[in-house]
This record gives structure tokens, C-alpha cells and sequence, in this order.
DNA sequence: AAGGGCCGCAACCGCGTTGCA
DNA sequence: GTGCAACGCGGTTGCGGCCCT
């Protein structure tokens, strides 16, 4: 059975609303306020609309302080670096802008800055992450595995903004440092890397984004000596390339690429020599039986070693939410860490 | 000039969450 | 503790305008 509708469809007004009924609404909820119940609210002033459909007019145009028109480079940036953290939490990112409504960034994002930052990749090109079909013409996307869009975004923008900031990062040259991947990772790398191949897109270098030790569940279960006394270190050094490479991340994209490289190669060199030599705090393949005996937790992890690769990588996206711009108070994003990679685990559990 | 395709925006829909009786 | 109603959110759709052929 399903669900009771909100109102009564037949007697309810849909499409465009007239400039007579955003007077007759704007002008009862300035005087009287929403009364706490937006679905006996068009009965009272008369209007034939859905409350729902009352509360999107007003919440997304009529609300004072809305902010309309072009949006800002900064305001760019604060969406990118929010839908990198935290997938397509519109709400959250809106709260984070003043005056824009999560429809409307929404929108942005999906028609205008996913296209800049990402380029305009030929259909062809972009589905093949996706939606590639293998040499017997079989729909690989049937693959359960298969990462869901939003987190295949994610991954190509949070890989376009490390290249910025780690150009020549040791790690990624290196295979032999990767955590073991499942055949769907090694398939969406290699075919990460034929884009990357291609000069027409040239989003990166490097695949994989850096290995997080202080709010890596792995790293904080191994060696905490260790790990501590590099630290506030890399913190420092992570703070200042972050500064740099978001200046570097302009409309103009790509082409800023070599000015980042220019202005963090030196930091880089420091922050990576750190990262190699606790080696320790990632998750190499040769450890992981190690691990997983050492730490029973592990084993609860539901038993498997995907889960644990999983919390490598969630945690990482969050060291770069959590390191990212200071451009924008970070507080309510912070208290939803706990659900910010749910996109990337949904991709991998299905 | 016409029409087909694309793009951007506003609005809708349906589902999960929350609050209350 | 349970069920229901309302809210809030994210995905999707529809439509108007613009551009290209």
C-alpha cells in the first residue's frame, strides 16, 4: 500500500506560481509566520497549492536574504571541497553559503560547476567508468559493485585536487605502496588512467589520494608512537599546501596547475619524506594478514579485509574534508563525519 | 525561418526522519 | 513503544529559452 498523499491532488495547483501567489504567501508568512504547519497553510490564505509546494516557494524564492544570480569563485570552492567531503548533502553545503538555498546549488552543480571542474567530457568518454560494456558486450554496470555516479564524481574531483597539491607524490609512482585493491577499484583505476592518458583531459597524475594517519582508523590502531610524533607535522604541512592548492584551483582549472606546482613541490618533498618513513600507518598488502591477526577488531569489521580497505579510504576523504579551505565554518559538516562516506561505502557494499 | 537539441532553472515526487499523541 | 502526520531532503521531471543546423 502506498503512502497517503500530503494533499488532495485533484483540487491542488501545479507548474509556475503567479506573482499574485507569491504575494498572497509572502505576504501571510511576513505577517503571521508559517504557523508551524505548511499543509493547512494555502487553505488559510486561499491558495490552491500542495504545503509542500508552499514551503519549496518559499524556503527557494520568497525567503528574505535570498541570494540570486552568479555564484562567486569562493563560493565555487566551498561547494567542490563540500561535495568531495561529503557527496551531495545539499543542505549541509547550503548551510555553509548564506543566502543560497540547496535547490539552488543544487542546480549549480549539477549544470554548470561539475561540467568546469570535471571538463566536458565527451557521454561517450564519461560513461565508460560507469557504464562500460566489456569485450563480450556485456553491461559491466550490471556489476553490483559497481561505483554509483556520485561517488565516481567525487573520487575524479578529489584525484583533479591532489594532482594540484601532490604532483609528484612518491606514493603514486609507487604501486607497491597501494593498499590491495578489489578488481571494481583496479578496473576504475585503469580506466582513471586511460582518461588521464588522453591530453585532452589531463585531470591527473596520480590516482590514489594520500594516506591519512591521524584520523585513519588504521593508523590510529597501529604503531601510535609512531604516528603521533609525525602528527602535528603533517597537519602543518597538509594546512599549507591545502591553502595553496585551493588558491591554485581556479575557474580556470587546469591551467593554474603548474602555479600550485611551482608554489607546494618543497612542501610536498617534507610532507611525503614524512609519509614514507610511517610507511607503518598504511595499509600495505603484505601486512594486512599481520594486521588483521594483531588487531581483533579488525576481524568484527565484518570479517572482511574489503571493510577494512573501506575505512582506508573513507578515512582518508575525511583527513581531506577535515584539512581542506578554512574558507568556510566547518562545524556543521564536522558533526556529520559519521555519515560523510556513506556514498563511497554504498558503492562498494551493494 | 523553422525545428530539433541542449541547457538551466523551478517545481514536483517519493522516501527517510522527526515529533507528537 | 507504536503509529501517524508533517517535515526535510535529494533525485527527477517539465518547461521555457537559446543555439545550431
Amino acid at each position: 500500500m502506498g503512502r497517503a498523499p500530503c494533499c488532495d491532488k485533484a483540487n491542488v495547483k501545479k507548474g509556475p506560481w503567479s506573482p499574485e501567489e507569491d504575494v498572497t504567501l509572502k505576504a501571510y508568512i511576513e505577517k503571521n509566520g508559517t504557523g508551524g504547519n505548511w499543509i493547512a497553510l494555502p487553505q488559510k490564505i486561499g491558495l490552491k497549492r500542495c504545503g509542500k509546494s508552499c514551503r519549496l516557494r518559499w524556503l527557494n524564492y520568497l525567503r528574505p536574504n535570498i541570494k540570486h544570480g552568479a555564484f562567486s569563485e569562493e563560493e565555487d570552492n566551498i561547494i567542490c571541497n563540500l561535495y568531495i567531503s561529503i557527496g551531495s548533502r545539499w543542505s549541509i553545503i547550503a548551510a555553509q553559503l548564506p543566502g543560497r538555498t540547496d535547490n539552488d546549488i543544487k542546480n549549480y552543480w549539477n549544470t554548470r560547476l561539475k561540467k568546469k571542474l570535471l571538463g566536458r567530457r565527451k557521454q561517450s568518454n564519461f560513461n565508460r567508468l560507469g557504464d562500460a560494456k566489456d569485450t563480450n558486450g556485456v553491461e559491466e554496470n550490471t556489476c553490483p559493485n559497481a561505483l554509483s555516479n556520485s561517488a565516481v564524481e567525487r573520487l575524479q574531483l578529489h584525484m583533479h585536487l591532489q594532482s594540484l597539491q601532490s604532483p609528484f607524490s612518491n606514493f603514486f609512482n609507487n604501486r607497491a605502496l597501494w593498499p590491495k585493491l578489489l578488481p571494481v577499484q583496479e578496473k576504475m583505476i585503469q580506466n582513471l588512467q586511460s582518461l588521464n592518458d588522453n591530453p585532452n583531459y589531463p585531470m591527473t597524475q596520480h590516482v590514489l589520494p594520500i594516506p591519512y594517519g591521524p584520523t585513519s582508523s588504521v593508523g590510529n590502531l597501529i604503531q601510535e608512537d609512531n604516528v603521533k610524533t609525525s602528527n602535528s607535522k603533517v597537519d602543518e604541512l597538509r594546512k599549507s599546501l591545502n591553502g595553496m592548492s585551493s588558491s591554485a584551483l581556479r575557474a580556470d582549472g587546469i591551467e593554474q596547475t603548474n602555479m600550485g606546482f611551482q608554489q607546494v613541490s618543497s612542501l610536498q618533498a617534507e610532507l611525503d619524506d614524512i609519509l614514507n618513513n610511517r610507511s607503518a600507518g598504511f595499509y600495505l598488502p603484505q601486512q594486512e594478514d599481520q594486521m588483521a591477526d594483531q588487531f581483533d577488531c579488525f576481524k568484527e569489521m565484518n570479517g572482511s579485509r574489503e571493510s577494512l580497505m573501506m575505512s582506508w579510504w573513507s578515512n582518508d576523504f575525511d583527513a581531506t574534508k577535515s584539512s581542506s579551505s578554512n574558507s568556510w565554518d566547518s562545524t556543521p559538516v564536522l558533526d556529520h563525519s559519521e555519515g560523510i562516506f556513506r556514498n563511497y561505502e554504498l558503492g562498494y557494499n551493494m
